[in-house]
DNA sequence: TTTAAATTAGGAATGATTCCTAATTTCGAC
DNA sequence: GTCGAAATTAGGAATCATTCCTAATTTAAA
């Protein structure tokens, strides 16, 4: 692993350039663009060869497919269950006072790299307020 | 939805039981020992149905398949990305201060159902030290 | 009871992802 | 540059996890 290929290149630029967590099927017609003949096994396989790289970052969801965010420093998320909503945030977690705390109770001297927050955002606890069932 | 089923009573006292955090499919064989004609398709739709009643806790894995937890309170948990272990941990969202830094940061007044730390844990970094590749 | 709503088993269908294969591309050694 | 080994590709088949469908059964409220 880790010849050039222009096809890898090509989804590494679409990550760059669209920093909205696409799942891999997004991904793969963003790529179609400009690369009109990849396909979809080479879309996922290079996926996975990115994250392994360090150069995506796997979003492990709630509801539906997975989603993948170009990588860049000290950036975690917040992933509202109910509308399924991504909300960055920015932090250093080798550094921080959170994290201290974090790993204390975790009782594992884990290196993290990112946290993420399930729950429910603003918008869905208002939307809840009217609803009953 | 809530209509008593001894299918669905099995499953829950399979989870209160088994606290090592099971996926889908491992739950189904664990319940096919006390409900041997239980089917997978009932197994998947009350898992879901528990999730949503707030009964079972779903963890969203980077590897394979999700994960299931019987919820009790305050209980987080950090995944290694690496091997898949799960490290349970406790806090209290609701009241501590850690959550409300996390708040602040996030920028959205989102209820916090849970923190999953995601990282590379100890082991595996040991491990990995003696590796190149 | 009676009846509507909820639930079931079982299998088909779907959705997401990985695997397989033969052809092509990359890249380091000469 | 040329060669050969290793990596990568397109395309489709296969797999895995999960949901959907249907007719039969169970539950629970009137």
């Amino acid at each position: 692993m880790n010849n050039y290929s222009k096809q890898r290149e090509a989804i590494l630029d679409v990550m760059k350039q669209n920093l909205i967590h696409p799942t891999a099927e997004e991904i793969y017609y963003l790529v179609l663009e400009k690369e009109p003949q990849i396909s979809k096994s080479t879309v996922y396989r290079n996926i996975n060869i990115l994250v392994e790289l360090g150069e995506i970052k796997k979003l492990n969801m709630t509801l539906g497919p997975d989603r993948y965010d170009y990588l860049y420093k000290d950036h975690s998320h917040a992933i509202c269950e109910k509308c399924g909503n991504i909300f960055d945030f920015y932090d250093d977690f080798n550094k921080n006072e959170i994290s201290k705390k974090l790993l204390k109770q975790i009782g594992n001297n884990m290196d993290i790299n990112s946290i993420t927050i399930y729950g429910i955002c603003e918008d869905c606890k208002s939307n809840n307020k009217n609803k009953e069932e």
